[in-house]
DNA sequence: ACGCATTTGTTCGTATGTATT
DNA sequence: TAATACATACGAACAAATGCG
């Protein structure tokens, strides 16, 4: 924890306590109290990130510049944003510079759906939005998105289809004070994915998110909507995505039809 | 691609062309031709593992004596270590050494099982043996696994439950001949993951594997041994599991009852 | 078409910190 | 306490990709 032998003032952070002395070392494992200069960087990087002061699709400043603002060497400055790069929130570009990561572009279009068919590639889906309205959050809404009874929340609800067939029904909940001016209109008129346009307009970024996956019965409004028989086996995908920060800003029910597509999943 | 500045002799590899010269720009994306040193020595520890230089569970060479080994610096061994625990091929603990990853240890039991109760922490799963034949390779499976239409694999079916409920009902292909002398009474005696003896009696380490996942309905004799009503939703997860190289060596039909679990994933 | 400046990627070397035995 | 191993940090140099003049 000592200055390295160049200058003075190298410490980016207040001052990190040194690992505390005596004491049995059951060292709990929620609390470090001080890390590595590099993750300092990181959470420096994260909270400008968070503040806006680079937006998705925008190049970071460059290593020897962001190395002389956090008066840490570039090797430093790597490390934090290979880090970042290596949690999908960085991406970076040999000979051109370091990006924020965006849902808007076409190399990494839906880059949360894991959806493919059974045949061909993978191509945009069409779109068709079916409600979008704003209510008071469900009991159990409101404990994902860490909402108070209160709060308000929009649901929207919208179809994506391949070709005629359609194969995926989401129920969407986003916290109303996040997202105001959201209307359907906006939502279908926008192209791209909806997560391009939650960046866009309302500076939400999806970073992360968490998924469960069932298989259910559909319902018999849902078997209408989906085209299948009342009672047809449906994949349901339960996602929370969360934002800088670990916070959740969606909540998203997903029912698949798995007939001629199939959700894909790599291990290791 | 000149030696560097120190000694000569600094190739790991017979000796890496230079990048084509004239021609169009028009690079194959197949067709790197080169690689970086690390990557060289990523493959050349990736050959040792397959020829099982270490073992899974054991420590490899300390970095230092790597580097010795390859002739190249200590960052570029770490480098190369990195990658591959990235990757999950290694262990890297620190003060103690870098091992091969296993599939046999507590800390990481069930590694490729995404499966989670709603309720409390995941435990133990108990297993049940069903079956455990030879037979010819149906065509689907010789063609996922890579083999001939003459070659025999072994065909294993088998339960998991949680307390007393069934919740998984699983169908094994493994090539025959990377298996011989396996049976359903050494399956049965194995104390530990299967993929644990895999490794131990076998020597065939499951590295990564994909995973198509769909909603079902169950048949007759599925709903039978998951304790479930026939056309009941199930999860199917078919997972293709490869070792070193890429090579394909299991097949796995699941089929997962998800009332009260669901399958896990993370997305970024 | 060519070269130049910029930016990230790779590689080396060295020193020090932290964890484990 | 000492030895060993991985982790962090610094600095320097060159390679490869990109974009611009």
């Amino acid at each position: 924890m000592d200055p390295p032998p160049g200058l003075c003032c190298n410490r980016a952070m207040p001052d990190a306590k040194p690992p505390a002395a005596g004491g049995a070392d059951a060292a709990a494992p929620a609390a470090p109290a001080f890390s590595p200069l590099y993750q300092q960087i990181q959470a420096l990087l994260t909270r400008s990130l968070t503040l806006g002061e680079w937006k998705p699709g925008e190049a970071l400043p460059s290593e020897p510049e962001l190395a002389q603002r956090f008066k840490v060497s570039q090797g430093t400055v790597r490390k934090a944003l290979d880090a970042l790069a290596a949690a999908g929130v960085l991406v970076r570009r040999q000979g051109r510079g370091t990006f924020v990561a965006t849902h808007a572009e076409a190399q990494v279009q839906y880059r949360f759906l894991r959806l493919m068919p059974d045949q061909g590639v993978r191509e945009a889906m069409r779109r068709r939005f079916l409600d979008c309205r704003r209510q008071r959050a469900p009991a159990e809404v409101a404990r994902a998105l860490g909402l108070g009874g209160g709060d308000s929340v929009l649901q929207i609800r919208r179809l994506l289809l391949a070709g005629e067939a359609p194969v995926v029904l989401d129920d969407i909940w986003l916290p109303a004070r996040l997202f105001k001016g959201l209307t359907a209109e906006r939502l279908a008129a926008y192209r791209g994915p909806m997560y391009g346009l939650f960046e866009a307009e309302f500076g939400v970024q999806m970073i992360r998110a968490d998924e469960k996956i069932r298989a259910v019965a559909a319902r018999a409004d849902e078997a209408a909507l989906l085209g299948v028989a009342e009672g047809s086996p449906l994949l349901l995908v339960e996602r929370l995505s969360f934002t800088y920060g670990g916070r959740p800003v969606e909540l998203r029910r997903g029912l698949y039809h798995t007939a001629s597509h199939y959700y894909r999943n790599e291990l290791n």
